[in-house]
DNA sequence: TTCCATGTTCCGCA
DNA sequence: TTGCGGAACATGGA
């Protein structure tokens, strides 16, 4: 589920529900997602309070009250939940931090493939990460954007979802973007011309506010998406929102891309036609 | 039972 | 050097 809407949503959550609440304890029901050891995580919790949020791209970091930071990556089904009472500790609960007050914030992991670390310092974390410019960040403008991608040699889909590049889109919004760009997924980022390439840096910077407008929108909030968005329609027999034509799939870099063809014409290559498929 | 899945990382190959 | 395909991770839903 998180990608960069859905991060920004966790992100809100814990700093609307947990910020200055004295951890008192940490339980760790299953430390796969731990990038520490569960008895240092606890030590540098305990008694501790979160003071700040921040986040680059799909990394969230929470500044503790002694200047070091929690980095909260979310996998594929991780995500966050505060609540009060025991019976709404939800089911793949991994670690939850105890508050002095009696509330708990749940990171929950079905797959267990999303990592907790604690961190000295933020900024370094995001250079060692090697992650680029977060793809909401006010400094991310055109130009920048634009150099960027100039110098890429992927697919445009593969280069969206390239976090060294720019951080926090990944499988379900690079399809949107690039839906909502008329770029078809498989053209080569340096076959798009200057003005395909600020259509895109447009469209991409559109999308993700929109979707953090909605509170989400990869998966549950995929519903709260406006009509002409593609991602509500990832489904069996769909219909492009715009042409009422098919929604079709394409697997390539070891994922599955939506696509309407007729709409996502730009680079779309000679081969594409025998590739597609009707989506399930 | 089999296939597939929103992410990340690693390996081997071109 | 860069990009890509495939696999692995672990689990559950269709």
């Amino acid at each position: 589920m998180p990608e960069l809407p859905d991060v920004e949503h966790f992100r809100r959550h814990l700093a609307e529900t947990s910020l200055g609440r004295s951890i008192e304890d940490v339980t760790i029901r299953n430390a796969k997602v731990l990038a520490l050891p569960g008895t240092r995580l606890r030590q540098a919790l305990q008694g501790r309070r979160m003071t700040r949020t921040r986040r680059h791209g799909k990394q969230l970091l929470v500044e503790l009250d002694d200047g070091r930071w929690l980095a909260l990556r979310f996998g594929m089904t991780g995500r966050l939940l505060h609540f009060k009472d025991a019976a709404d500790d939800p089911a793949y609960d991994r670690v939850r931090l105890d508050f002095a007050d009696g509330s708990h914030l749940a990171f929950e992991d079905r797959r267990q493939l999303g990592r907790i670390a604690v961190i000295a310092d933020a900024d370094d974390f995001i250079r060692q990460q090697k992650l680029g410019p977060d793809a909401l960040d006010s400094k991310l403008d055109a130009a920048a954007f634009t150099a960027l991608f100039a110098a890429n040699r992927a697919t445009a889909k593969a280069a969206l979802m390239d976090q060294t590049l720019v951080s926090g889109i990944g499988n379900i919004f690079s399809d949107e973007i690039l839906f909502q760009a008329g770029i078809h997924p498989q053209a080569q980022v340096k076959a798009l011309d200057r003005a395909d390439l600020a259509r895109l840096y447009r469209t991409t910077r559109k999308v993700l506010q929109i979707a953090v407008a909605r509170g989400g929108g990869s998966e549950e909030g995929a519903d709260k998406l406006p009509k002409g968005f593609l991602t509500p329609r990832r489904e069996a027999g769909a219909r492009c929102p715009h042409c009422r034509g098919r929604i079709e799939t394409l697997k390539f870099s070891g994922r599955t891309a939506y696509l309407c063809p007729p709409c996502q014409t730009i680079g779309a290559p000679r081969s594409r036609s025998r590739r597609t498929k009707a989506a399930r």
